[in-house]
DNA sequence: ATTGAAATATGTTCGTA
DNA sequence: TACGAACATATTTCAAT
């Protein structure tokens, strides 16, 4: 496990860079320094040491997954054997390019996925031939979202 | 519903910049067009045609919220009364920062979240505070995500 | 669609307070 | 920490192909 600074001291500055980056990775330096009244110099002496202090962990952009035909979204519980062990099907998800997050759960099931299809067949397909021909998958149940309301960070 | 171009050809220039871009939200245009073998002027104009095409949604900055002291995820299903409307419920967990997901489910639940919190404490006040007291919620099933081992965007 | 060059805008460093 | 000025890079526009 990475090991990051947990000691960091954020004030109301930060809190507004972070915000503003976190709205749109390539807000300029200057239009925040605007925003919250000092300098281009300092803004960006603060965002080295937020960098530093590990809160920052990328800068992405967002690609609408609608445009490229995939609509279809789905949460999968899955059952594993005791045999099998987990890490060796988190080595097989991550092939399937259309599990998007993955977790090891407390409760019924021993993983948790979020998988992003193209449709209701092409969710078919990856249930069927892809994840229930993992080694050890005994069983699955499938949750498919019918609308997202919220898709969010948490708040700085 | 908000409208998208769904004609939109993608060549491999195109996944190329978009890659880039994922990974690294300020990937300058000159190493993205150093890497393709085109000019900065194509890679600029190809970008504003992606853009125009509702392909990217955005960009942000990733934060790391285990540095804030975030480090317990989980994922809960909601029973709603027929009475309650799922909007207004809706309308009650956006009020709620720790909700970072919400959507409407096939299935048992009416509604599933993921929400993340600092500790089993904080979670349980905001699942038996926050969560319980939206009108109209009768029941609710949670998984704590013990590890998170993937997080991505569908494959470009 | 692509180019190179020019014009703008933005990011970065540094000496100083 | 913060500043401003100098400097280095990056983005954007444009006429031409």
């Amino acid at each position: 496990m990475k090991v990051v600074n947990q000691n960091i001291e954020i004030d109301g500055i930060d809190k507004t860079i972070l915000r503003a980056l976190m709205r749109d990775a390539r807000t300029p330096i200057l239009a925040i320094a605007k925003e919250v009244g000092i300098s281009g110099a300092a803004i960006h002496q603060r965002l080295r040491k937020l960098e530093a202090s590990g809160i920052i962990s990328g800068s992405k952009f967002v690609i609408n997954p609608k445009v490229l035909g995939y609509t279809t979204m789905a949460f999968i519980g899955i059952y594993l054997d005791k045999a099998i062990s987990n890490p060796k099907a988190v080595k097989q998800l991550e092939k399937i390019p259309e599990v998007l997050e993955c977790h090891y759960t407390t409760g019924n099931w021993s993983i948790f996925i979020k998988i992003l299809c193209k449709d209701n067949e092409h969710l078919m397909h990856v249930l069927n031939k892809e994840i229930q021909s993992i080694p050890g998958v005994s069983r699955t149940e499938t949750f498919i979202s019918l609308a997202q309301q919220i898709d969010r960070q948490i708040e700085i």
